[in-house]
DNA sequence: CATGAATGAGAATTCATTCAT
DNA sequence: AATGAATGAATTCTCATTCAT
């Protein structure tokens, strides 16, 4: 039944799956160059369709950035929503873990570009960055900050005040999220993200240990090879 | 010196002043809006020229960015330039001085404007950010893995690998620069960048201190008021 | 006559009454928002078809225009095609009862509209003007002349020249079916049609009265309800 | 001091003139094609410019739409507004007087082109027909009115009840000013406004002589050539 | 026959850049 | 030196038209 002489139709129907496609090349697209310099025209081609098609699914560029984010964040956000307060064990495992796991499932995914988007654009898309705000941010600092609110309480962490130490914490996440973007912003060198990872959670650990509780484990990450501690 | 011949033009003469101001109205514009969002005109109206006398200072709207990022960037870089290496003291108090001046000279000031920009317009303009990375980065990330590795070689610090740990100490610099600029991204909270610098000083030198050095100065801030630290 | 192989079709076969409501529906928007604002998809939206179904029926969007404005005339225009030759009574009652059939068979209906659009549209579209010309114009304006001429020749109407006359009665007429269609014309002020009718009418043969004859009926309308006159 | 060689500038700096130039030539594409169908480009040729000088001047299309309607309406009603109230004479003076000038200062000039646009695009702009139907309608229609009421009252003219009547009035002097405009919606035949004028006024007044005024002046043109009374 | 996803030419609009004054 | 009117290439967005299903 193959019929070698078929010629190519000039497009093929594909409803359900353009908007995802759509979503994809724009995220690429507004990533690497940002918002401004990125025109419909590519992002369309970059997906395989028309200009015309883009507009099927979104009224206009500022909706498809809309959309470009928010699909972005909402998929990680979901499954990153871990209920940190059923675990029961020491503080500092439970930051480790966090961390390591925010990495997994939102660090290392495409969601770190959005990172980067929101920060050229924050000032440009005011509503856009109260949603995010909304879902990302204040999530994900509260998540740190209930951490070490519960490691200073049960005498766990030394004592500090949560919402100075917070975005001391989140700091080097955000900024290895940008650097796995924007390897260009190294310096030429390139980072490796569980290496850093693990200097950073081992010296953080360390340094938020009370002067009462005794060195090594949970807050200093065992000598041997760290890379055993991922999969990838 | 005086010429009889030579007329007085009607309007004063400020060919060097013009620039500079140029440059700070298109500093706070880029910063702001963009690259790409950032209009020509506004900087001129911003800066109290027309449009077509900025043509007479800079080539096009590249050649003005350009001129912005190293503008605001020589500036504090040559300041900021310290001779680490002759001063001769405990290693954490060497961290813990650059960081504090690293801020006072560079990030306190519009050039923190600079690294937004340079984040959010990287792959955009790739030689600039190379002249970013070699005059700015490169230096700057010597200046920390330096301190690092004279810190590890005299045992005043743990045995941490200088390459792996000095974006882990950059990171929450950088992330204080953009927080400063973009109050946005903090989801409503203010950050004290004092605060917030004493609490990542601290607990980063005690989880870098190694395990035979005794607890206290000069890994820890004194407990008492850390605003006595710096002048503002 | 019954044939046994002719299969069913699943959907209600209407391929003459498709056509209708499509002419219905663009005509509705084509008076309104003239043609270049009418987009051919509220046509077919409104039709209770599709985009592409509309392409069945009509070549395109002129030929969708010009069948709305063939269909519009053509209808009216057969049913109102008086044979006034054959009548024989007096011409103001002849004038008079032209210009009531003109309104009810013709002004009062959608026809109205179209009237608006060739106003709006005469010069983009020169062969459709011309037909509306030959087929609508021009025989309205025959009818009106004949009576006049006929008027003079036989001393009921004062001597005027009927080609000088005939649009200064055609155009109240007119500008009624312009104003039945844009009410926003009118100054937010409502024109009831047969009053206007009335008034005009009745104006208008007393001023064509030669000074001979006698004041009164047909040249007046009774003074009595003239709502009687009409079916509505 | 001529200079044959000098080459022709790429082009003349003619501030001031320049939105004239740009309603005239947007007056006479929306009056010819219709607001849709007219490109602003054309507009901008037309006038001699480039596209992007037109939105020196006008914001966008809509606006210069309006700017166009009101330009060329403002005008002529300024010089339209004719105090009639000061006028003691005979109302049919009042009314021939009044037409006729209408004629001169209004329906000969270019805004005889905005009553076609008007009526073709008062669905599309409602402010604007707001605007016109203030401005120009309702000053208009209040003229006529008026004149109507105070000839019934002086016995001037029969009983008539002048909101019904003013339309029918009004309506010759539309129909004029759109078949002066589109000399295609007159089935070839062209109108001479003046004799029409005559036709229309003559046939009027004597419509709305009272039973009791004696035939002839003010109620009847003079037999003699009616092109004596105007300036043409 | 009917659909509606897809197309792409075309029109509106923006803005970096030029240049006569 | 300074201006700002003018330009036109580039981009967003629209919609008549096509065609695979």
């Amino acid at each position: 039944m193959h019929n070698p002489t078929e010629s190519k139709p000039r497009w093929e129907r594909r409803k359900d799956a353009r908007p995802q496609e759509l979503l994809a090349a724009a995220l690429d697209l507004f990533v690497s160059r940002g918002y401004a310099a990125t025109r419909l025209e590519d992002v369309a081609r970059s997906a395989g369709v028309s200009k015309g098609t883009l507009y099927l699914y979104f009224a206009n560029k500022e909706e498809l950035f809309k959309a470009v984010v928010r699909d972005a964040i909402v998929q990680p956000i979901g499954e990153a929503e871990m209920d940190f307060a059923a675990i029961d064990g020491h503080s500092a495992d439970l930051l480790r873990t966090l961390l390591m796991r925010w990495w997994d499932k939102v660090g290392a995914t495409k969601a770190s570009g959005i990172t980067k988007l929101m920060i050229a654009e924050a000032a440009n898309f005011p509503e856009l960055m109260q949603f995010y705000n909304e879902e990302v941010i204040a999530r994900g600092n509260a998540l740190i900050a209930n951490i070490l609110t519960r490691g200073v309480a049960r005498g766990e962490f030394r004592a500090v005040d949560p919402d100075v130490m917070m975005p001391v914490l989140v700091a080097p996440v955000l900024m290895l999220m940008l650097w796995s973007q924007s390897p260009q912003l190294c310096a030429g060198a390139t980072i490796d993200p569980y290496a850093y990872l693990a200097a950073y959670i081992d010296t953080t650990l360390r340094g938020l240990r009370p002067a009462s509780a005794p060195e090594g484990a949970p807050y200093c990450m065992p000598a041997a090879p760290a890379t055993g501690l991922h999969n990838k």
